[in-house]
DNA sequence: GCGTCCAGGTCTACC
DNA sequence: GGTAGACCTGGACGC
C-alpha cells in the first residue's frame, strides 16, 4: 500500500453560511465519476481537466482548518490550470450562490427550518453544464444503478487519463467521435444512444453552447424551452437541469420524488402532481429547492 | 433458470 | 393538447 504525498494545496475561503457535508451529499452526483466520496462526506474527489482537454489531474477536496482545500498529489507548473481548478471547485460547490432569500423563507416554514440551520441547499454540480447535461440524460427512465453504470462506462471509455490512471469526464469532441453503436454496445445506453451522439456533436460543433445557459440573461421559461429542444430532455430532465443552473421554479418531479412525497406528506397514498405543486407554492421561485431538501432530509439524519 | 415488472422519462404518431 | 405505445437496461421478485 502506497501513501501519496500532496504536492499542491489550493485554499478557498467558504461563504459565511456553508456546509461541505450538505453540499457534497446534496444529491447523487457525488456518486457519479469522475466524482467519488467516502462514507462520511468529509472528502470529495474529482478528476479535473485542463482547458485544452488533454491533461487530467485527480484532486481531493475537503475542509482543513475551516478552509476549503484542494489537494493535488502531483506538481503542476501550469498556473492557468491551477486557477481553473480553483474556479471549477467554486462552481462545483456553488460558493457564489446567495441562498439568503431561500433561508429567510424556510425560517418561517417551521418544518424546513433545519435547512437554514444546517446551511443546506447548495446542490453539487459538475464543472461544466455539458457534463451535467449528459449525466441528466443518463438518469432518465432507469434505476440509479444503471445511471452509475452508464456514466462509469463513459468516463472509463472516453475520459482522458491522469498520470496515475484516474479518468476525467469526456469532452464533447471525444464523445462526438464515437458512433451510436458505441453508446449502445460499450456504454449500454440503449435508446439514449442517439441522444448522446446528437448532443455531443451539437456541442463539439458549437451548434449549442450549454455553458451559455449559466447566463442570467435568459428567462427561466426561455431556458426551459431551449433545454427541451435538446432531444432526450423532457420535462423532468429540463427542470433538473434548471436546478443545476441555479433556477428552482420547477419541481423536477420524477418517480422517486413523487414516491418520497407520498410517503412523507400524503400517508403513503398517491396523489396528482398539482397537489404536490400546491404544497410547495409558498416557496415561490425556490419551490424546486424546497421540495428537494424536504425529500432528502433523512439522508443527513442517517449520517 | 426463466419471465415479468419497473425504475430518478422521452419521443412520436395519432386522435 | 392529450394520450398510447415503443424504447434499452439490469436488478428484484415470484414461480
Amino acid at each position: 500500500m502506497s501513501t501519496k504525498i500532496d504536492r499542491i494545496s489550493i485554499s478557498i475561503s467558504p461563504p459565511e453560511r456553508f456546509s461541505f457535508k450538505h453540499t457534497v451529499g446534496s444529491h447523487g452526483w457525488s456518486d457519479l465519476p469522475p466524482f467519488s466520496t467516502g462514507e462520511s462526506l468529509s472528502e470529495l474527489e474529482y478528476t479535473f481537466l485542463d482547458k485544452s482537454g488533454l491533461k487530467a489531474v485527480p484532486a481531493k477536496i475537503s475542509i482543513v482548518n475551516g478552509e476549503i482545500t484542494v489537494s493535488i498529489s502531483e506538481n503542476i507548473d501550469d498556473k492557468i490550470f491551477l486557477e481553473k481548478i480553483k474556479r471549477d471547485t467554486a462552481h462545483i460547490l456553488r460558493l457564489d450562490e446567495d441562498l439568503s432569500e431561500f433561508y429567510e423563507i424556510v425560517d418561517v416554514e417551521g418544518n424546513l427550518k433545519w435547512i437554514s440551520e444546517k446551511y443546506a441547499g447548495r446542490l453539487l454540480r459538475s464543472p461544466t453544464v455539458f457534463e451535467d447535461l449528459i449525466k441528466t440524460i443518463c438518469t432518465t427512465n432507469c434505476s440509479w444503478s444503471l445511471t452509475k453504470s452508464m456514466v462509469s462506462n463513459l468516463v472509463r471509455e472516453l475520459g482522458v487519463s491522469s498520470n496515475d490512471g484516474a479518468k476525467a469526464f469526456p469532452t464533447a469532441s471525444a464523445m462526438a467521435s464515437q458512433p451510436e453503436s458505441f453508446y449502445r454496445e460499450s456504454i449500454r445506453a440503449g435508446y439514449r444512444a442517439p441522444y448522446l451522439v446528437e448532443i455531443a456533436e451539437a456541442v463539439a460543433s458549437k451548434k449549442i453552447d450549454p455553458e451559455s445557459w449559466l447566463s442570467p440573461d435568459l428567462s427561466t421559461a426561455e431556458l426551459k424551452n431551449e433545454l427541451k429542444s435538446v432531444k432526450g430532455i423532457g420535462n423532468y430532465a429540463a427542470e433538473n437541469m434548471l436546478k443545476l443552473l441555479g433556477r428552482y421554479d420547477g419541481l423536477a418531479l420524477d418517480s422517486w420524488l413523487r414516491a418520497q412525497f407520498y410517503k412523507k406528506h400524503n400517508f403513503e397514498e398517491t396523489c396528482d402532481d398539482k397537489t404536490i405543486r400546491d404544497f410547495y407554492e409558498n416557496f415561490g421561485s425556490w419551490r424546486g429547492l424546497a421540495i428537494w431538501c424536504d425529500m432528502t432530509q433523512r439522508w443527513f439524519e442517517e449520517n
